[in-house]
DNA sequence: CTCCTTATTGGTCATATGGACAATAAGGAG
DNA sequence: CTCCTTATTGTCCATATGACCAATAAGGAG
């Protein structure tokens, strides 16, 4: 095998980066020393020596892919300038029929986060920055005048409480069932937001 | 070791059994061939005996366990005549700060059901019967006059998903959240069924 | 140019899994 | 009481896992 040695903050990274890719594509299950090995392109006794315990491996490559994933739904939702706007783009993403990737991945760690500590810790930290985010979104939309919330946070756990079970039902079961958790999930929107009813009707452009 | 031949379905029936025992303790994630055999005292080949494949051992065990589960809910909610009363000793337990071993059973069949078909399928039986169950007593309530609802089997599904949102969170996530997802799945509930506000606080009596 | 740290490799171990199979004996049928 | 079906056992195999470790060589320090 052809060696080479690189930085060890950068082959870190890259091992890393080929873990959490294997993860996108088919779950934190997947992620084993030999499997990462091969898909970065080393031995797997690297993989090792950098990750002394594969528990440590998958709560990096979920932190990262939540990270990258809560980074891209809010450069996409900040392109829109009318808050209403932005919470419509956001929920017609959050409640898609069929989930991304990234969605199978939270039920996933919402499971493993059980017998994995560190996923736990990598878990709370992603769902505190979604809350803070959403939070902030809600707080320049009343100052605006667009929403209405007394307590910004509180609606935004309550939104996301509701996208959790959209989400956790769309992993598993039947399209009747989704549509109306879709339903019920905008109109409570609407209402902690106190917006009017059907403003965030997602077909609406 | 002592061999005692019994009847084929009393066997099966015992095999399966001791599979819901293992996974009401240790989640469904433990139960395998050999385990499942030592908590029933016999040969691991005799598992295999009685299920070729291991995926169909774990499908039952869960409609098992989920069946029984359901039982005994009902039985509980149906000493009270009351509809209101009713509905909030269930709430009462459903939304019980530690989350009972059914719970986090549901919230791994969730995610395994993406990979085993036999599984999704008992979860789906599962989830309808909660369902029906349900929208059966939001009838009664309705024509009895405490509640005021249009569609009991859709308010049954959104009492759920809030509840199946709520265990999600209770698995993995802080008590602070769990208090707000909490006091959201309240309020709608008492919303859903017409009914005010406060009359189904859990620490009324 | 030489040396030495350490990134990197490849191989080994112990363990757990599902699955298959031949041998055995329990216990009912006749 | 005898026979025969089949429930039951113990064994074996292939596979995948995490973890450990000695040997090697890359590449910067001096």
């Amino acid at each position: 095998m052809v060696r080479r040695r690189k930085n060890p903050e950068e082959r870190r990274r890259e091992i890393v980066a080929a873990a959490a890719r294997l993860a996108g594509k088919t779950g934190l299950g997947s992620i084993s020393l030999r499997s990462v090995a091969q898909e970065a392109g080393v031995a797997p006794g690297l993989v090792n020596h950098y990750f002394p315990a594969v528990e440590q491996l998958v709560a990096e490559a979920f932190a990262q892919l939540g990270g990258d994933d809560l980074r891209d739904h809010f450069a996409t939702i900040r392109k829109e300038s009318a808050p209403v706007q932005q919470m419509r783009i956001y929920l017609r993403s959050a409640l898609a029929e069929q989930p991304d990737s990234m969605r199978l991945l939270a039920v996933e760690a919402y499971y493993l986060a059980r017998y994995h500590p560190l996923l736990s810790d990598a878990l709370t930290v992603l769902v505190d920055a979604w809350d803070s985010e959403m939070a902030h979104l809600i707080d320049e939309g009343t100052r605006n005048g667009a929403f209405r919330s007394d307590d910004p946070m509180k609606s935004a756990i309550h939104i996301f409480a509701l996208i959790d079970a959209f989400a956790l039902q769309a992993v598993a079961l039947s399209h009747a069932r989704l549509g109306i958790v879709r339903e019920m999930t905008i109109q409570a929107t609407e209402r902690e937001l106190g917006l009017a009813k059907g403003s965030l009707q997602l077909d609406v452009a």
